[in-house]
Order: C-alpha cells, then structure tokens, then sequence
RNA sequence: GCCGACGUAGCUCAGCGGUAGAGCAACUGAUUCGUAAUCAGUAGGUCGCGAGUUCGAUUCUCGCCGUCGGCACCA
C-alpha cells in the first residue's frame, strides 16, 4: 500500500508502488498528457520513477516552473541526437540547460558553421515527431567505459571512467537508438517537447573549463514552451540590442573606438562632458566621505612593481616602455618603466612620506587612476572591458580595529551612489579565502568577519564566492548586469594585508612603536569606461537630466524667432543648463524627430506665440506632444535647472 | 590567447572574376512651416591592410589587423 499526498493536501492510496505516469493517471488523462516530470518529496525526477513508500508527489507540466529548464536540458540531447544522426564520427560531451536555453560541446574535426542550424534544427524536429521513449538505465562503471570507447567516444569514456573510480553507479537515458550519460531526471518522450526552440550561435569551449585542454565546438540555442515564448524573447534581445553602449554611443555620439588604439576610448565631446559630470557627482561624494584626492604617475620604475609582487604575478598583463631609442637593446640595468595596471603601489608612496601616526588613520587616498592593462584580445568588449581606463580608486589605510567601520561606511557610500545612478539590483559576491593565500588563518578570520558585517549593517545581501578572494584578502564584489545579459564587477571592496609589508608602510601607535596599518582597496564605479557603458545601457541612453550631455534643445518653429531662440538658450545657460539652440530651417516635425532619437531630456519650441508672451513650449523625451505644457521662461529656467541639480547630500 | 563569423560611402546594408550601388545623413537651392522625416539637385568609396592566383581581384587563396558571438582570462 503506497499513499500518495498531493500539492493539494489530498490523498491517494495505491495497492502497488507505482510510478509518477500511473499517479497522473489516476488524476485525469489530461494531466498524464501534460506531464513532464514530477517532484517526489520536493526532489525532481523522471516520471517513470516507481514509488515504494509514502510520499507527496506533484506532477510537473509544460506550466510548472522546473518546466523549461527539464525542456531544455532535454532539447540539449535531441540537438546531440540529430548531430550525431547528421554527422557521423562527432563525438558528444556535455549539453546543460542555460539561463535562457541550453548548449551541447562536440569534437569534430571539421568546424560546424551557422548554416548547418536549419538542416540540425529539421532533424531535430524529425526526433521529436518520433516521439522517442526516453528511458534511464544504470549500467557498471566497466561496460559503460567498453560502450562509449568501442562507439569512439573518448570524452564520454573518460568522464564515465572518472564516475566509476569513485564507485558510483552510471546514469544512461536512452532515447530511440540513442544514448548519453546524464544523471537527468528528463521527460518521458521526445514527443512531449515543444518546437519551441532555435540555434543560435556557434562557440569554441574548451574541454572541462581548461584552456590547456582540446577546444570543442559548443552550439548553443534556446528553447521556450510555446512558440509565443520563443517569439517573445528573440524580440527582447532585438529590443536589448538597441540600448547596447556600443549603438548608443555612436548613435548619441558619445565615444567611438578604432584600429589603432584598440581597447582605448576616443571620447567626444558629449561623451566627455557625460564623464566628466560622474567625475564631478563622484568627486564630491567622495569628499564628503572623507577622502583627499591624489594622482599618481603613469610610469613607474619596474624595481616598485617588483618590489610590490605584481611584476612576478601579472608582467605578461603590463605595457613596458623604455626610454631608450628604438632599436637600442634593454640591457641588465636599464630603467625599464611599466605604465601602471593599478594605483596601489604609488598610493602607498604617498602614505610613506613623511612619518605617520595613528591620529593620522584612517587615510583616505583617493585618485582617477588611468591604467592601462594588456587585456587579452578576446577580452575586449565596446568600453566595458578595455585596455586603458580609469578606476575611481581609492586606498583606505587603517588600523585594523578600524576595518569594520570603515566597510560599513563604504557600503554606505557605494549604495548611495547605485542608487543616484538608478541601479536597483546590485548583486554583492562575497569572495573568501583562496587555497593559496598570504597571512595567517586568524587575520583572515577577522579580515572576512569584517567585510560580512560591513555588508549586512549596509543592508546588501551577498552571495559566497568561495576561494575566489585575493591573494592578499578577501572581497565583495558588485556586479551589474548588462544590456545582453553580462554581468561586470564593478564596485569592489578589498581587504589587504600584504601590500602594506611587501612595501614596508607603517605608522607610529599610540605606543610609540611602528606597525603596519591595513589597506582597504576600494572602487564605486571599478572603471569609469565600465561604469559609463553600463549607465548609458541600465538608461537605454535615456539619461536623467542631471547626466544628459545636452540637456535641452530650444527649435525654433519660425525663423522670427531665432532671437528669442537666443534668448533662451542664453539664459539657461547662465542657469548652469546644457542648452543648444537649433535654428535651422526645418519643420518643427523634423527638429522633434532628430532630437527626440538622439534623447536629448527636454525640447524647448519656440514660435511666434512663446516670442511674444515670453513662454516656452516644452516637451519631455518620451512623451507626446499631447503631454507637452507652455510654461514662462523664467519659471521653466528655474524648474530644470532645480531638476538638473546633480545628487549630493 | 582559442574557436567561429564578419570588415563595401558618416550610418544601415546590397552586390560580385571585367576597378561599385540603395536608403538615411552631408552639401547647395527653394520652402517659414506648431510637435517623430518638405521638395529638388550635388557631392561622397585606396571595397580593413599586405601578399598570391589570374589577361584582369572588392569578388578566389594565404597572412596580418580589427570588430562581433562565445570559451579562457579579468590584479
């Protein structure tokens, strides 16, 4: 006797163990039809899993939501299925469900290309309107090793292989004559999939996550549950294609990059003027924080970045330069100068002058450090991820009773400033200690213990990113997400107690003796190209006033009004607004429309009618002329350069 | 760095073994107009760079550079 417990608290007694088809059964026919899965006791499984003992059972369908990822981990295997049915010879490896879909990594020696999608995606098609029985099977370490290596697949046979050393049992799921390891749970047939799905694009992966291994061709595609679905997200990736940094900065002419400065940003006037605001907003945060500005130089002698460990660690990263001529040999003894990756060295130069106290801590050292770093060219990416680029940095140097307060108050800053710039989910990852580690357990004890309290007293949430800290102490990350689904570090928060040994800092304690104070590496933006890309996306380039570039525009409807024209863009001038005015002779349709797609905030009409009452007509961006309302020049000055203020306490 | 795709006018893109075309933008002229494109005309290109094949290469082949999508990397 087997009794089953429904989602809805019911009870159903079977004589027999039975499986999640015969539960879904005896519920209605239209349900057996419908399910996909089920959930034993909260787990997921096959639904031909069979029940010997009491349990409560929910059947997954097409609407639950473990639905898609079941779907699409199942799509992964009928796309393996039909490439091998396609091209014989490929072998298989992996083929998870993603985010939005799902990829397979293949070893094929000829490269598959895009135009091979619509014959894979036919015969994948072909595979569900089979309708394969899809059925798991638990096969011996030994002959599942002797299966995949007599069918030519190695990789198979090698992670098989692994799965049997540590004793367990092989997962097979067979589907028609085909078959792949896979600990499941999948659907019950292929005919239970929906069409739902697309390739999409084309990768190289290398063999478990190593760069030292074999390069497989991973195609990746995504899969939805109705055609509906599918529809709808290729239109948002169309939509997110047009809030991407790189459209909008050269559709608002902002920046553009080129050939001979690859990974260097050329900014344009606008763009620059969009920096130079943040610069501003930021500067003036960070005042009030407590921080006093430096800057640090460009060039600086190889011997400090030896010194500071970074030579040994991250030379393949740094630009050198010398100041010999060229073709002139770097000999044993030359200077050979790195333009710096990171400003952390010269900031402790700055704190080694002159002799310090403990009255002097904390000691904020702030600078817009521009560095320059050899990224990799795969790497490279719009201005998110660039060769040359300005952190806003600062090194926070402190006693470590200090440590806590200090977090707590940059967790504060930081969440303030997201939350000016319109960012409201902010993921945090907390990274602890790695395997290989300078200091000691207790100081790394109290040096994350710190970094925790600092987040939560901040009200952020965090996520563990286990050993993924710095050699020289842990850190939270903050990341944001991109337009196309990117995440990029952003904000960071550093605790190091190494730097400040390796380069010999100390202050003098109340004691009288020296001691090494702590370095606090800190970011809020992390870069200002990043941090901008991301701005210019997370607004669809539809800045606030504050930030637009050109914040009005006044049109003239009429040529008789060019001079009050003038007088407009005159006094919002004198008011501290970025106003233009645009006199050209055209319609006023036409000055909407191209200033209206190039999102400049305010549009100020002026005709006949605002000439002589001294008024504007003025239209937001993004509302219709039906929303647009006549206002006094003067009053409507003074609103939007109120409006325009930029954030401070 | 690796795999794949791509690189034609300012932008978006077409073309293709016989040295290039469209729309928009630009420029000139006309038009003075009330909220997302007024009309007409003109001009604009070493087809990323370098080799090779060919009578002839933007087109085919190779190399390099860059961009894009991933992978790896990200102090």
């Amino acid at each position: 006797m087997v009794a089953i417990t429904l989602p809805d608290g019911s009870v159903k007694s079977f004589p027999q163990p039975v499986s999640g088809v015969d539960v879904a059964t005896a519920i209605g026919p239209g349900l057996a039809k419908a399910a996909l899965a089920m959930k034993v006791d909260g787990a997921l499984v096959d639904l031909k899993k069979v029940i010997d003992r009491d349990a409560r059972i929910e059947i997954v369908t097409g609407k639950s939501p473990e639905a898609l990822e079941l779907i699409r981990h199942d799509v992964a295997h009928v796309l393996a299925e039909a490439v091998q049915e396609l091209y014989p010879g490929t072998q298989i490896t992996f083929g998870p469900a993603t985010e939005d879909g799902f990829y397979y990594d293949f070893v094929r020696e000829q490269p598959f290309t895009p135009d091979d999608f619509g014959k894979i995606e036919a015969r994948m098609k072909e595979i569900i309107d089979r309708n394969e029985e899809i059925v798991r099977e638990e096969w011996q370490g030994a002959d599942a090793v002797k299966h995949f290596e007599s069918t030519g697949e190695k990789y198979k046979a090698e992670w098989v292989q692994e799965i049997a050393n540590r004793g367990e049992k092989i997962s097979i799921y067979r589907q028609g004559k085909w078959l792949d390891l896979c600990v499941g749970p999948h659907l019950p047939s292929t005919g239970k999939l929906p069409k739902a799905f697309k390739l999409t694009k084309l990768s190289g992966a290398y063999w478990r996550g190593d760069a030292k291994n074999a390069q497989l061709q991973r195609i990746y595609g995504t899969a939805w549950a109705s055609e509906s679905d599918l529809k709808a997200h290729l239109t948002r990736l169309e939509e997110a294609e047009k809030r991407d940094h790189r459209r909008l900065g050269r559709e608002m002419d902002l920046f553009h990059v080129q050939e001979e400065a690859a990974g260097s940003v050329f900014w344009h006037p606008k763009g620059w003027t969009l920096w130079r605001t943040l610069e501003g907003y930021i500067r003036r945060r960070l005042e009030d924080g407590g921080y006093v500005e430096v800057k640090t130089p460009q060039l600086v002698d190889r011997r400090l970045w030896e010194q500071s460990g970074h030579w040994d660690k991250f030379k393949d990263a740094m630009f050198l330069a010398t100041p010999r001529a060229e073709g002139a040999s770097v000999e044993e003894g030359d200077r050979v100068y790195a333009i710096k990756p990171m400003n952390c060295p010269c900031h402790v130069q700055i704190f080694k002058q002159g002799l310090k106290s403990y009255r002097d801590l904390p000691l904020r050292l702030a600078e817009f450090g521009a560095c320059h770093r050899y990224e990799p060219s795969g790497a490279l990416h719009g201005i998110m991820r660039v060769r040359a680029f300005t952190q806003d940095d600062a090194h926070i140097f402190c006693t470590e009773d200090q440590i806590t307060a200090e977090s707590i108050k940059f967790c504060d800053l930081l969440r303030q400033v997201y939350g000016d710039l319109g960012f409201s989910d902010v993921r945090v990852k907390f990274s602890d200690r790695p395997a290989i580690r300078a200091g000691e357990d207790a100081i790394w004890d109290k040096a994350e213990k710190a970094l925790k309290d600092a987040s939560k007293a901040a009200g952020l949430e965090t996520t563990l990113n286990p050993g993924e800290g710095a050699f020289y102490g842990p850190k939270l990350e903050f990341v944001l997400r991109d337009t196309i689904g990117r995440d990029w570090q952003c904000g960071t928060l550093q605790v190091d107690f190494v730097l400040p040994e390796r380069l010999d800092a100390s202050y003098v304690g109340e004691d009288g003796a020296k001691h090494r104070p702590v370095m606090l590496h800190r970011a809020i933006f992390g870069s200002f190209e990043r941090f901008i890309g991301i701005v210019i996306e997370n607004y669809a380039g539809k800045l606030p006033l504050w930030l637009a570039p050109v914040q009005g525009i006044v049109a003239t409807i009429v040529s008789d009004a060019d001079d009050y024209a003038r007088e407009v863009v005159k006094k919002a001038r004198a008011a501290g607004l970025r106003v233009d005015p645009d006199l050209r002779n055209e319609k006023i349709g036409y000055k909407v429309r191209e200033h209206t797609l190039a999102k400049v905030p305010l549009l100020l009409a002026v005709g006949r009618r605002e000439a002589e009452q001294g008024t504007v007509a003025v239209r937001r961006l993004g509302t219709g002329s039906d929303a647009q309302e006549t206002l006094a020049l003067d009053e409507a000055i003074a609103r939007f350069a109120k409006e325009a203020d930029v954030p401070h306490a």
